[in-house]
DNA sequence: ACATCGATCTACT
DNA sequence: GTAGATCGATGTA
């Protein structure tokens, strides 16, 4: 494993969703480590009506128009939470949804977090993972790259072995023919709709 | 004050 | 495999 340099989530939004995808997603418990490959992300740009950043900076969206590389999490469906990567320069509202996990480590922990699910549906889903990682608002806007972070990212040093899938984004009602869901081809992980 | 927004689970087919 | 039920936060008027 290899730290992010800063630079690497200043480079366009959508370059930076694909290049997330088998990253690893790492959180700290009380009950120790949680480890997971990123399988799906989408990205939000500023110019897309689907952004919670269209309509310009708000109390909600600040993280997306802060510093790159950190965390914005968002809360919908009166009961779930959403993951955000902020991406691009400061005052450019710009972010990735994290979608999809596959556990790597810490599986009984987020079995434990998830309750009786199938393998399959543990991380499957962007309300899904952050219920399997403990992600609240508390998490909202964390800088992801501090190795002091209970929540963080890290690189596995790898080359690329899979190939990404570029579709359309799910669960919007705006921009719903933008192309900026990007997957793990034949990942079992990825959420299904 | 009010309209808009969206992920998951359950129960059933 | 799928239809239907579930709610609170947000932003604008």
């Amino acid at each position: 494993m290899k730290s992010f340099s800063k630079s690497f989530f200043k480079k366009d939004t959508i370059a930076v969703a694909k290049a997330l995808l088998g990253k690893l997603l790492i959180r700290e418990t009380p009950s120790g480590l949680i480890v997971a490959r990123i399988v799906e992300t989408e990205a939000y740009l500023l110019d897309d009506p689907a952004s919670h950043s269209f309509n310009g900076r708000t109390p909600r969206n600040a993280p997306m128009f802060g510093v790159s590389g950190k965390s914005y999490v968002y809360f919908t469906y009166g009961m779930y939470n959403c993951l955000n990567v902020t991406t691009n320069k400061k005052g450019v509202g710009e972010a990735v949804l994290i979608r999809a996990l596959e556990p790597v480590e810490g599986i009984e922990i987020i079995k434990r977090n998830r309750g009786n699910v199938e393998e399959k549906n543990l991380c499957n889903g962007p309300g899904k993972l952050t219920i399997a990682f403990g992600i609240t608002k508390e998490e909202n806007d964390i800088d992801l790259l501090d190795e002091g972070s209970e929540l963080r990212l890290m690189a596995t040093g790898k080359a690329r072995d899979f190939e990404i899938v570029e579709t359309t984004r799910v669960g919007i009602s705006k921009a719903t023919e933008i192309q900026q869901r990007f997957y793990i081809k034949r990942n079992k992980w990825v959420s299904s709709k």
